[in-house]
DNA sequence: CCTTGAACCGACCCACAAGTCGGTTTGTTT
DNA sequence: AAACAAACCGACTTGTGGGTCGGTTCAAGG
């Protein structure tokens, strides 16, 4: 099984390697061999292991992109805490590059959604898969804090998700050069103004 | 000087179709014979008029798009009365494709930004500029309503303005495919609940 | 050793799209 | 109507990038 041990840790490069470039420079605007050179293999080892780009990104979507988000925006929406708190700290979490100089997963999901939209059908639909499981997650997070008392009756649940999420997907096209400490700090601060307004009870700004 | 007429018909021509499917499928993924079988023109007559593609793009930038942007998002700004109803107006109208089922403009700066960062300076420069100055005008707006009584006290105009342009440029990403009243009518209603917050005196939701 | 097959190499093929250029049409001027 | 230039044509050049394919390397089993 030793084959299949170097089978498996080629992929994986090229795979995180991939994500990397893609990320940085786009999809359509990175060739095979833009990846390949970094990691010095040749198109012959990248299409022993992948069929084509659109299968390699594929890959790349369900064992990398989705995770993340998993981990990031999903996950930490399964509690019973106030939800409010507990959404914007995952959103701070997301826009911040992880602490090992990793990438900022928050700002992929616009990224590719914009880019694959009307190109790819297959890529596209998978990526807004990812955003409806966020929002259905949202959603019941949301009811559940309803039913706790901490949100506001009259509030609409699918409302207040969509418009997190808009403004989440949003701060990728305002943060795109630098990672804007000043915008980001604007952007949650607003959150937490938006998120008075729904709370059950004023809480202090 | 019926030459100059022609020249600019021609030109106008051109860069009214050539927005038209950029919108539609991208830029970088419409050939400009995709334009010019359209209208029935050569590659010679193209570059008659333009010195290159992104010479084009630019030109549809300045004349089409920022013409567009300041009518339905910023000129509107200029008033004296409550500015929050008056940003809701506009946001309404730039997301509702025109009365006579012109493209839906609001579309576009979430999609050509997200598509020409990084891959084009120029380009994603003067793009990027449009949106600075909405938020300028967004800004000084805010201000204004908060002298006038209608904004409270303790607002950060610059913060909301930022939030404004998030939520707004976020909302492309999930108005996608079909003109979804639904996420409109949502992403309305929550605007309005924040303004609510951010609001002078409460007014009912 | 020798065989076998997975992993890998890299020259090549092919389609597509930006940009070129010599020539043709069209309209205006005198 | 001759002359001139702007507008336009379309075959061609050139570069790029996804994908192919015959061959080589290397590790494991016999």
């Amino acid at each position: 099984m030793e084959m299949t041990l170097k089978r498996r840790e080629t992929m994986h490069r090229l795979c995180g390697k991939g994500l990397e470039i893609f990320h940085a420079k786009g999809y359509y605007n990175t060739s095979l061999d833009d990846i390949l050179n970094e990691l010095s293999l040749s198109k012959g080892a990248f299409y022993h292991h992948f069929k084509s780009k659109e299968d390699y990104f594929i890959n790349i979507v369900q064992n990398l992109i989705v995770q993340k988000v998993y981990a990031l925006l999903i996950e930490p929406l399964n509690t019973n805490e106030n939800p409010l708190p507990v959404i914007i700290e995952s959103l701070k979490n997301a826009l911040d590059p992880g602490k090992k100089n990793e990438m900022a997963y928050g700002f992929m999901l616009n990224d590719f959604l914009t880019e694959f939209n009307k190109r790819n059908e297959e890529i596209s639909g998978q990526l807004k898969e990812i955003i409806n499981v966020w929002e259905v997650n949202l959603v019941s997070l949301l009811k559940k804090g309803k039913l706790d008392g901490h949100i506001a009756r009259h509030v609409d649940c699918e409302g207040v998700a969509t418009y997190i999420i808009a403004s989440y997907l949003g701060m990728r096209s305002l943060l795109m050069d630098s990672s804007n400490k000043q915008l980001k700090y604007q952007y949650i601060q607003q959150l937490k103004q938006y998120f008075n307004s729904i709370a059950a009870h004023h809480v202090a700004a």
